[in-house]
DNA sequence: TTGCAGTTCAAACATGCGTTTGATACGCTT
DNA sequence: AAGCGTATCAAACGCATGTTTGAACTGCAA
């Protein structure tokens, strides 16, 4: 098992402290809003070895991905009933996307929902199609198997937009709703929400 | 009634050209993504013209923002019973969001859910909070004032994450599924879809 | 010690950005 | 025709960006 690290604590070596640095800064910026001297400022390296340890700041980014597969969200899950797999899908998907459980690489990805950038084909690929499928097997589970598959993907997309909305749009959130904010308690809250939500709405569009 | 006017036809004077032109691009590319050059290029006017005309490309980004209220989205709607109010907002704030009915300024009022710009908190004050004001009556209307703010408050949330969902993610949704398109009958459909499982969704949230 | 490959560095380079400038053209009144 | 304010233009300015350069430093083998 991988030590739980802390986040604040630096590589020795100036690619793993460019790596780290890089998830940070184009997580908070997007790739075209995050600057290779901001990255290099923040791991405490010269500019130019962005250039030197990678090949330029696209490839920065891709290696910052690490695009391997997200095992963990969509592994198999047998135990409980198919309503219970869903609602405990939602519920750690929507931890890991909210700010607390939030990694700089989460962060990155989720970025690429809706800010595309020369890594969409293959964050699409390693990350969302999974994604998408798993979660398709989870509605799956709870209407069976005779439901259109257009319903069953359109109750995807509906949860998959609920989840990301808290995140996506919190700015404005936290604009239109100033005294709302997402400690535990209201995290655990949504997600209990939307799982509630989201299998009425699931039962009722399949029903016919 | 104002006639309908095609989008092609430019006006004579640099100032509306340049107005036009904002909004395409601010809209597709955002306000750090767009450049002034390229706005100018489509406008046919010379690059000095924003200056002249406006102060400055912040100016320009907010008069095409063209900060009026959108009276007629949030219109009162007695007609019909608050389900029916309902569904028929959805279908029409659905319909906007996509790409068929969606204005270069509508676009570009999306945009700012998920990418603040500098005029974050003007549209929050003019678009946004009478938004979300509008359909928490309608949502009102359906589960009766008995029902908690805070779980109303996630009822609009879950269906506005679903509404946008739809246009944000549409370039990471056409790598996921290539065949779909969103033609006016899979519009109507995604629409449809929304009322329906919001519909339940608020009615199961609420009746505790 | 010498030589060499691997790293790091300050500095410069090329490009694209928003903005400014000074000249020029146009329309209007006198 | 002369004068004047408005509008447009090509060109340049100042700045930030990603990238490159060539020198300096490091550790290790010969």
């Amino acid at each position: 098992m991988s030590p739980l690290t802390t986040q604040s604590e630096l590589p020795e070596n100036t690619r793993d402290r460019l790596l780290i640095a890089a998830r940070e800064v184009f997580g908070e910026l997007g790739f075209k809003g995050a600057t290779v001297r901001e990255i290099c400022r923040r791991a405490g390296v010269n500019v130019a070895a962005v250039n030197y340890h990678f090949n330029g700041k696209e490839a920065l980014f891709m290696a910052a991905l690490e695009l391997e597969p997200i095992t963990d969200l969509i592994a198999p899950d047998e135990s409980g009933s198919a309503e219970e797999r869903l609602t405990r899908f939602i519920r750690e998907f929507v931890g890991r996307v909210m700010e607390q459980g939030c990694t700089p690489h989460t962060r990155l990805l989720l970025r690429e929902l809706h800010e595309p950038s020369p890594a969409l084909d293959s964050i699409a690929k390693t990350f969302i199609v999974p994604l998408h499928q798993h979660l398709t097997r989870l509605v799956r589970g709870v209407v069976g198997d005779e439901a259109p598959a257009a319903e069953v993907r359109r109750c995807v997309f509906s949860i998959f937009g609920q989840c990301t909305y808290y995140r996506n749009s919190r700015e404005m959130n936290h604009l239109v709703y100033p005294e709302l904010h997402y400690d535990e308690q209201e995290i655990e809250a949504a997600a209990r929400h939307i799982a509630e939500f989201s299998l009425a709405g699931i039962k009722r569009v399949t029903s016919d």
